[in-house]
DNA sequence: TTGTACGCGTTATCAC
DNA sequence: GTGATAACGCGTACAA
């Protein structure tokens, strides 16, 4: 009868060292072994060695999956993003994720390609794994998404936008501020005729956002707007067709574009080029994002660079404040803080 | 005491609607309802619809965390990537995630920096999650995370090379094999002292590879092979430091130059329309990578493009196979179907 | 087809 | 400072 400790135990479990392993080798209560791992200070140095010492000995683990189980909160962090290979959000990803793991917690992700349907997949997905928080991008959900966001009792962050009335933490710009900081800018540099083109993605609402600041900077200065919709769906074409139809006409032809985005500028300055158009002398350009191909151009483009960066880290560190894992900031300053500032920047082609 | 059921039960849970929730309001078991949600065809009619109402009612989202738990193996997938913002993997993260989620996997992810001390951190974070498989980037790993990824008792794939020797399958291209394709291409075109300009970049040792594959086809042409390792840490500085080295010198100038990717290949382009060198006339350059800047430089860039997306795409494709998700390819075939071909897109620049 | 009993590996609670 | 016990919510095994 000596089966008690030697008998080849047919769980079923996945045969990797538990804790109750490390325990019984240490010979210790397991739920010391479990404090040792999360707050050293509170178990004596000798009992700490040994536990220290049979973690190593067995290549020991912790099962994150049954400790979210008992605590009913993962450190896991469910992310949704338009794109992932976008020029845009990698930055936002790549700080975000870093943020977060250099602080336990790790990152679940996917891409909604601007599809509200999509995002309401993956944030119901995510919930599944009881994350410790869930950032989304942009305002603009479904109603399901919407619920599922009010009710999870979790930090909710929407990036890449910034509306002071919502209730999620917001970390990001006003669009429609960009979009009259770019009608501002041509408007100081001279220009009148001053088109704004639409991207022909029709989910991208923040461009809308940006449109809408663009009229009303032009309301302000008392000129007529100018909006164009390519129907080309890859952005080259359509910044060509929107170039074409804005800047190759006979008469009343635009002063200067604004684009939704530097792919659609590019594929206009690609399109002027070819077509002997001097730029900007004849008709400026200007873009958004500051894509990697941007400043390489010939001109060079002008545009908007956002932050993309920082708003991943920045989002990142509120949620880590509000899980209590990081101090916070002086929280009255908290909610301006998160508000970002986009730069212009200005180069050749406006 | 009709506390039985009206009872503010002190539990420590979420709160959320659980599997018995549901099972309650449908009046059926439990086991029932987790069966109706994986197969419904094994559940009549009749319960079917009471369980699907009763998920609808309460907004039920199963917990997949206790499921992993109780079945000893999650439906995440962890991927360790040396950088999401760059210009090369964010495609082959995006169509893994995409392939995944289609089956109803969710991506972990985590960036290395081509550092293994990162790599080691992630993977075992990411072994706390009893993930259903693993991927990693490459087959240089410490040999702690050689260990971890032998025992755990999943799917490993290492991608973007291609080591037949190895045992993680493997979705990728021999890196050897491209060092040759640009090396032969260059000599294809006429010329003959050739350079390669490797990454200032330490740990990036699968552009050492292709370093080797270009000192193989130089050997065999009988030609003196010419390596130069820029110190410069930026990509473009580094470019522009390789071309003055090699490219403006007064005697002995290279006629063609290979460069570890397309980064450092653009900045030397730009030193080069700065000088006033004729590219391709006076020094051809040619890249890796085929970033999104390399056709619209001027001259634009010729340069290898790698089957990103392909691996991502193949890399979830074989975990699924291997998980049994999906139906496997005949399977004689499948190692050579991971081994991707890079495809030399031939622009003016070489 | 449907249900019961139990275990998955950890943490919260409470006692010592 | 340390430990025993009971959840956490679901899936497996087996019985009905």
């Amino acid at each position: 009868m000596t089966e008690e400790k030697a008998a080849p135990r047919k769980r079923r479990g996945s045969g990797r060292a538990t804790i109750h392993d490390v325990a019984r080798l240490a010979q210790v209560g397991s739920i010391t072994v479990s404090r040792y791992l999360k707050q050293p200070s509170q178990v004596s140095g000798e009992l700490g060695a040994r536990i220290a010492q049979a973690v190593k000995e067995l290549h020991y683990v912790p099962n994150l999956v049954a400790g979210g189980l008992a605590s009913t909160h993962s450190r896991v962090v469910g992310m949704v993003i338009p794109n992932i290979s976008g020029p845009i959000f990698a930055n936002t990803i790549e700080s975000f994720s870093d943020t977060l793991s250099a602080h336990g917690y790790q990152l679940l992700l996917a891409s909604s390609y601007f599809s509200q349907e999509q995002e309401e997949n993956a944030v119901r997905a995510f919930l599944g794994w009881s994350p410790a928080a869930l950032v989304v991008t942009g305002p603009f959900h479904s109603k399901a998404t919407e619920t599922m966001l009010t009710q999870a009792q979790i930090p909710v962050v929407e990036t890449w936008d910034y509306r002071p009335r919502r209730k999620p933490i917001q970390v990001g710009f006003s669009n429609l501020d960009v979009g009259q900081q770019q009608a501002r800018y041509l408007l100081d540099q001279g220009y009148r005729r001053i088109a704004f083109v639409q991207n022909s993605v029709p989910g991208d609402l923040s461009a809308l956002d940006r449109r809408d600041g663009y009229l009303e900077a032009m309301a302000e200065a008392g000129l007529q707007p100018w909006t164009f919709v390519p129907t080309e769906p890859a952005p080259f074409d359509a910044g060509r067709q929107a170039f074409e139809a804005l800047a190759l006409r006979k008469r009343g032809r635009a002063e200067a574009i604004i684009f939704a985005n530097d792919n659609l500028a590019a594929g206009a300055l690609l399109a002027g080029q070819r077509a002997g158009v001097p730029i900007p002398q004849q008709c400026a350009l200007m873009g958004f994002g500051d894509y990697a191909i941007s400043p390489l151009l010939l001109p060079s483009l002008t545009t908007i660079r956002p932050p993309a960066r920082a708003i991943g880290e920045i989002a990142a560190l509120r949620i880590l404040e509000a899980l209590g894992v990081v101090a916070s900031d002086t929280p009255p300053a908290k909610a301006r803080l998160n508000r970002l500032a986009c730069d212009v920047i200005a180069r050749e082609s406006a």
